[in-house]
DNA sequence: GGTGAAAGCGAGGACCA
DNA sequence: TGGTCCTCGCTTTCACC
């Protein structure tokens, strides 16, 4: 990890689909060791993966969520089957165990607020273990890059 | 947007280096057509982008936080300086203006607790118009495919 | 909407410094 | 490590259905 793959990274967590060509002259490289790193920026995990960025209002879901979720109690058995349960519900587009007064933070997609209310009643609501929920809105996205700042070393 | 287009978003969310060549092949179409379909995705603006999804551990980032900000009050121009402000700090990986008793909701990366304490007191706090921040932590990221469910029409 | 062909370029490997 | 060269296959754009 130096500069050259610092620069790599900023500009593939930019636009994936840089052809090796275009990265080489942006780190002044010729294109072989600059595919070559990147070969192993992914084989070594830093880069896990390329993703399509898609809009969700393109796409119908007008709505996110944020849902804070209680369990019954800490079993780790219980804190387990929520979260397989969760890993298998498509409309749950993140989901972390977090800190502070609930268990789980879930970010949730849908079409409308109706369709996110039912989906909060009958899928989450019945997930194993669950005690209590409470859910925010985002009226607005300020900022939805996940990129990730890019240490200068 | 058919079944054709469907597929083809959910192959690019899932690899987005997927070659025209083997997106066509899935799909059963030839790479013509399928490389008009991608092109018209992206300029209607379905498909924002693509981004390498990059690993925070593996640069450093230990820590990721969700924060949680109150503003002072609820004057527009007071808003708007924040989200300004917001958008320029590569810390902050999303942000969402949120409904319920916080006005916001920020995803944070850092280094480690140390880090992001200090981050949290120096930037966070100091920003126009913050008058309470509540932060939480990710113990265990359970799903963080930021996947968006392909409706099947 | 779909096909097939053609030109040009990039991916990816072999090899050298 | 980085650079050069080479080849195959893909991308991209035709003209046409």
């Amino acid at each position: 990890m130096d500069k050259v793959d610092a620069k790599i990274l900023s500009a593939l967590q930019d636009d994936a689909r840089m052809t090796v060509a275009e990265l080489s002259e942006r780190v002044a490289l010729t294109s072989s060791p600059c595919w070559r790193r990147v070969k192993a920026l992914e084989e070594t995990g830093v880069i896990r993966g390329y993703h399509a960025e898609l809009d969700p209002r393109r796409l119908g879901y007008d709505v996110t969520a944020f849902v804070n979720v209680m369990l019954e109690n800490h079993r780790a058995d219980l804190g387990d089957s929520f979260e397989i349960a969760v890993q298998g519900i498509p409309q749950v587009v993140a989901c972390h165990n977090v800190s502070g007064r609930y268990d789980f933070m879930l970010e949730v997609v849908a079409p409308d607020l109706e369709a996110f209310g039912e989906f909060a009643r009958n899928v989450l609501r019945t997930l194993p273990g669950v005690k209590e929920i409470y859910s925010s809105f985002s009226l607005k996205s300020i900022k939805r890059t996940r990129s990730i700042p890019i240490p200068p070393a």
